[in-house]
DNA sequence: TCACTAATAT
DNA sequence: TATATTAGTG
């Protein structure tokens, strides 16, 4: 009986060192495939008729550990503290990767900024919730601790010479005395647009403005891009005769899956990318020439 | 309370 | 440098 002990609790230091042992090889967060990672292209997942997971953000993730976790220690079904330590300081890993936002394609030289968004062509963005998932989500429960609140931040408006160029334009027509955040917004009639972003751009466009009227040249390519309509401040607007079309607010047109792409399924506008489109599909602005436009009812979201 | 703007932070 | 956020103000 007691060899039979004895050979039991050997079993069970073996067991532990070999769960130990397989502990230690397993891959770091940085190793893994990253959730927003698909394994197979869209043409073969289109031939074989498979249908994309809905997208899981990085709070669906942690919300789905997050119960597991609970679930377990609730069963506490032979899951050592180890185990949870071991786990628990993963989810913590995952939380701090600043992975969610930006995902190089290729090798990252020497980027730590890890909520900046840059455009080069080699970058693609992946996983960012749409505003509304977003504004939701806020409003559950449990959602207080930074990693859920890094999740959830609005993405950062990339300001494209398309969103631009429909800015200068509502300026123009508004004539720049005229031409506040609000309005603005409400007649550049862009998906997700904030009062926020566009009070941030005018007032950068006014410092550009200025700088010109001073015959200071600008260097500012987004800028030279778009002539300069008269929104200069002689020209007071012809703000009471409407303002040419926007039928229909601007979204991102379909995506063309590049590797390493959103899922079709997943795609809402302004999910990965608020507004910067794909290079091909720039210069496609502004009235009914938006491309594959999603007809919408309402003028903007954050009408108050 | 809301919106605007300038200043400041990221 | 571009954009977001904050603080002061009307």
């Amino acid at each position: 009986m007691d060899e039979e002990l004895v050979s039991k609790n050997n079993c069970h230091s073996n067991d532990e060192e070999r769960v130990q042992e397989w502990e230690t090889g397993l891959p770091t967060s940085s190793d893994l495939t990253p959730l927003s990672h698909y394994l197979i292209s869209p043409e073969l997942a289109s031939a074989f008729s498979i249908t994309a997971e809905p997208f899981q953000t990085m709070l669906d993730v942690n919300r789905a550990s997050q119960n597991t976790l609970s679930n377990l220690r609730k069963h506490n079904s032979g899951f050592s503290s180890n185990n949870f330590k071991s786990l628990s300081s993963f989810m913590e890993d995952r939380c701090s990767d600043p992975e969610p936002i930006v995902v190089d394609v290729e090798e990252d030289d020497d980027d730590d900024e890890d909520e900046d968004v840059d455009l080069g062509d080699k970058r693609k963005i992946q996983n960012v919730e749409s505003i509304e998932e977003a504004d939701s989500a806020l409003r559950m429960d449990n959602l207080n601790d930074d990693c859920s609140a890094r999740a959830l931040k609005r993405p950062r408006l990339v300001w494209t010479p398309q969103l631009h160029k429909r800015f200068v334009e509502v300026v123009a027509h508004l004539g720049i005395d005229n031409a506040v955040p609000k309005t603005i917004m409400q007649l550049m009639n862009v998906e997700g647009l904030t009062r926020e972003n566009v009070a941030s751009h005018l007032q950068k466009y006014r410092l550009y403005l200025k700088r010109i009227n001073e015959g200071k040249s600008s260097n500012d390519q987004l800028f030279a891009s778009t002539p300069i309509l008269p929104s200069l401040p002689e020209f007071s607007g012809n703000i009471h005769q409407p303002f040419p079309p926007a039928p229909v607010p601007y979204r991102e047109p379909a995506p063309q899956m590049p590797s390493g792409g959103m899922p079709v399924g997943s795609y809402s506008g302004f999910d990965y990318h608020p507004y910067s489109m794909h290079r091909e599909h720039q210069g496609n602005w502004p009235g009914n020439r938006f491309g594959s436009v999603v007809p919408h009812s309402h003028v903007t979201p954050n009408d108050k």
